[in-house]
DNA sequence: CTGAAAGCGCTTACAG
DNA sequence: CTGAAAGCGCTTACAG
């Protein structure tokens, strides 16, 4: 393939002078800004971006670690975040950590030594290694957390209130006369120590009282939803909330066993949307996430710690930008059928009554 | 960050003697290499792999343009192709081309400006552009398709029976008693053809005419599933056949607007097998593809053209590899309510009786 | 306006 | 066994 001397060559110039008319960046006279072009069509030249790279010191590129895209819950984040990203003529490299640190700590070296101009993060469970942490320092790679907070690196956020969003959901069942309700949450991360809060919040709200054993934890996958449906079943829940939707996949397994049918023997509301809830029964009842924003946004703040906008100083705050969630009611809450025998409790949580679709953005 | 002559220095070798030991390409005195390593260690030295990259002419980047995460068949393929990527440390650089042929062309250049060391490319409709396939020739960067064929460079290619797979679906629904089994294809590409071909042979095998307007096309969306379901049902179809998944969302909304239950009306066979099927009604009934296979063993042909195995020479040959689709037979077919009160009709077709995984292999 | 030259940070024959 | 030097293909001050 044809390099730049090839075209200069060609051309009659320098490489000084290719270079300016590939790249616009300095004033070439039409002689010989035809001569190049025309050069560079017969020779059919591209740049090397490589090259480029190490020259500039840039890379064009965003890496991203996700957890698992075969979890359909991420695929919208991450078109979200490519979309973003190519707008902006980036590239993406993607990685998935299997919520595994040590997998995890493999793809941040590996995106660091590639050296990507920032990185997005969804935090596998546990603590990033030290010398990753050190890494980042020392680079000064821009990083934004997504949706888990906790890497021990300095960065931007772009978190989903799940507090809130699980207050919502179980205020909506408490609404509905459920008196017994279970939840499977997701592992020790701190986006399901925030819905632990949330759930809490609710039940003290409607002054129930707390049973831990109601709450059993999952890994956000079919199989967790199943076992750990099983265990909360034999507790006795009139309804529950689930953190995924893999694990209420997993969850009607459980009550398929059990030979219990929902919504008329136990109410469910989980988290995660998806286009075809609606056309198989029984239909969801959601708390959704705006999966798509999440990534668009994420991908927008980390370009705004790459190439700060004219005039901006480079921020020395860190942003964190709180998403809203909605609830979206179908039939597995029981509300066909719990709404018009008993008047649906009107009573306002106080968290009913925000409207923006973003809580909270600005300097943490 | 310290580079490779920071850490010569301080080590009192050479930056050759520094790419030997990180490399351990090639004998380095156990003095000397503990000093380097020391030098490593103190200056946190790691290798910038663009550097590498421009100096070896290869980048172990692998690009894929897919034609879209967001719709749940894919993201399982990319996690193949993820998964076969790392293990050989590489990295892989994703895009979505939303069947999008300008989207593609641009991901394709951006690639190969990037100099990736080989694609994966799932063809969206359409041509690619002439100097797109120039480039593909003068780089010789390998390509390999993912089930959609068509590029017009010369590449390995990983495809699904999808002939075989239709067959076996339409057979299943004509075994089971329907004589006016209609068809939600997909648009006017290569898959989309084979399936129709295969459509046609099982209405031959059973000697029932092909009336092409039960074949209606789509997009593979929801909203196509909706609107070509709604042309369909008004030919009056007893069973159909859909090409994915999302468009059978929309045609379940399609069969709510006429009233119509699945499958005590109307019977369906579907592609895209997921896990959630099992857990919510009516249970589709699908010709499944090994998503997760195609990925890999793509990845896989891709390395093969990369870095041929010891011994093995450069193969001037092409490669394609077929892999099954199987029958996953739930409710949305109609089985259990049809095959008790009718004897299931085991006429074997001649497509019933192979068992591997790979119906072929080798140079085509 | 244009070009010569240095620099980005590696690798890799090739001497010694 | 080890190092000096050239090369990978760009960009970017800096002269002129």
């Amino acid at each position: 393939m044809a390099n730049i001397y090839d075209v200069a060559r060609r051309a009659r110039v320098s490489a000084a002078t290719v270079s300016a008319v590939v790249n616009e960046s300095a004033y070439v006279s039409p002689p010989l800004k035809s001569r190049v072009e025309q050069a560079i069509e017969r020779l059919q030249y591209r740049p090397n971006l490589v090259a480029r790279s190490l020259a500039q010191q840039r890379t064009r590129t965003l890496g991203m670690v996700a957890l698992n895209i075969a979890n359909p819950f991420w695929p919208a984040v991450v078109r979200g975040v490519e979309d973003a990203t190519r707008a902006r003529g980036y590239e993406l490299l993607l990685a998935n950590s299997d919520d595994d640190p040590d997998k995890e700590a493999q793809c941040l070296r590996l995106f660091l030594a590639k050296r990507v101009d920032g990185v997005l993060l969804t935090k596998a469970r546990g603590r990033l290694p030290a010398d990753v942490v050190a890494e980042f320092k020392a680079s000064a790679v821009p990083l934004v957390q997504v949706m888990r907070l906790g890497t021990g690196v300095r960065s931007d956020v772009v978190t989903v209130d799940e507090e809130g969003g699980t207050y919502e959901a179980v205020a909506h069942l408490l609404r509905l006369g459920y008196t017994k309700i279970g939840m499977l949450n997701g592992p020790n991360v701190s986006t399901s120590r925030r819905r632990l809060a949330g759930y809490r919040e609710a039940l003290r709200a409607w002054q129930r009282p707390f049973d831990p054993r109601l709450v059993v934890p999952g890994d956000f996958r079919v199989e967790a939803g199943y076992d750990s449906g099983i265990a909360l079943l034999k507790r006795g829940p009139d309804a529950v909330f689930i953190a995924n939707y893999l694990m209420t996949v997993g969850f009607m397994q459980a009550l398929r066993q059990y030979q219990l049918r929902c919504p008329e023997d136990i109410g469910i509301v989980t988290c995660d949307d998806h286009p075809w809830l609606d056309a198989f029964a029984p239909r969801l009842t959601t708390i959704n996430l705006p999966k798509y924003d999440i990534g668009r946004r994420a991908a927008e703040l980390l370009f705004e710690a790459i190439e700060p906008a004219d005039g901006a100083a480079k921020r020395s705050t860190v942003r964190t930008i709180t998403l809203r969630t909605s609830l979206h009611i179908r039939e597995s809450c029981g509300y066909e059928l719990r709404a018009r025998r008993r008047s649906y409790d009107r009573r306002a949580s106080r968290r009913s009554t925000r409207r923006a679709d973003t809580i909270g953005e600005g300097p943490q």
